[in-house]
DNA sequence: ATCAATAACGAACGATCGTACTTTTATAAG
DNA sequence: CTTATAAAAGTACGATCGTTCGTTATTGAT
């Protein structure tokens, strides 16, 4: 049967909770999350939120799950509807821009958990590596199709350009988030514009 | 009276301290920083090693200023004694790369520190923001300098010349840190060699 | 050698952590 | 309406957290 709306109860609440842990995590990180006060801010038990993951770990990872099909719907997905090449980057771009001003008030959970998890080894941080490889890789792939269209020069190194492209979104996070510089925005649209210059045909 | 290789008591036991919290916090983090697991490894008990500072905050900002002068001391001193303007900044770079691969395993303990405290209000986050906000004018400070020796373009916004160039050793930490890309050193140089031609003369 | 100051210790505090149990309540299918 | 199942609550455990207190050792200057 199919729901509209409504899941059954469990998968209900389970939404409600991780949708509560990202919100909070994407503020004080992914360790800072406390199943206790995660409780409190869903509004029950330490022990029946719990029982819907049996474990930190698995709700840390959970929770990067969410967040990444979060970033999938809110950022990919958009831009793929986009003209392949540049236009499908600008887009990328610009809905970053929106998923992290609008959703998130405290920048992309990515970021954050990237900077949290790099000398903690275990499975959360393998799992969020994954997380990351993905979406880095996804935009070597947009640069390769940049180059088949014409858009980019032939021979350029597509990860190399991705990490350009992703060096930039995290000084746009460290930027307006901690030193919280209004000209954040304004830097990394220069910075962006030349970089895209930078690899054109 | 000056002393050579020891002073009083306190002020050595409080060195040790600083450092070992530093490299302990350069892997896993200022928060995870533990009075007690830190006096267990300076081996020491915990109110002793809590006696020199007297609230954690305090220990984590002077874990911060530690931080802070040993970056000085080994890479941006040794920078200064190079010619104004191009070398100057290349020998910043050169620095950072040894500073990073040797003296700290875990990278960068500021850019660390800037993720984990983007969003967590407080005295400790004021006084990573001033320290951070002093390393990222001294890089403005370097593009005005090249543009007086004629190295760089007249006109250019110096203080985007520092998001850009601050932005790439962020990349560079993600990158060789979590990612453990082998790439990352190579990424980041000629991301950096491409940088500067863009803004000389 | 004396003596005040400093450094380090040991024990304990209330709080919170993640987790394990058992028990009660709510749900969904028959 | 009954009943098997799933969800939530309640309680408790051992561990660790930052911090306080009172006491003992060590230090450095007289």
């Amino acid at each position: 049967m199919v729901k509209y709306g409504s899941m059954s109860k469990g998968a209900d609440t389970k939404d409600l909770i991780l949708r509560t842990a990202l919100d909070f995590a994407s503020r004080c990180g992914l360790e800072a999350l406390s199943i206790g006060e995660l409780a409190k801010k869903v509004g029950m038990s330490k022990s029946g939120l719990f029982g819907h993951f049996n474990s930190k770990e698995k709700l840390q990872m959970m929770v990067l799950d969410y967040a990444a099909n979060d970033f999938v719907q809110a950022v990919l997905l958009p831009a793929y509807k986009e003209p392949r090449g540049i236009p499908r980057i600008e887009a990328t771009v610009a809905n970053w821009y929106r998923w992290i001003e609008k959703q998130h008030s405290g920048g992309c959970p990515f970021v954050a958990a990237a900077f949290e998890y790099d000398d903690r080894p275990g499975q959360v941080q393998d799992h969020l590596r994954l997380h990351l490889s993905t979406m880095i890789n996804s935009f070597a792939t947009s640069a390769n199709i940049a180059v088949e269209e014409g858009h980019f020069r032939k021979g350029i190194d597509s990860r190399e350009f991705a990490y350009r492209f992703y060096s930039y979104l995290l000084g746009l996070h460290l930027y307006s988030k901690l030193l919280k510089d209004n000209k954040a925005f304004d830097y990394h649209k220069h910075s962006f514009e030349d970089l895209l210059a930078n690899y054109k045909a």
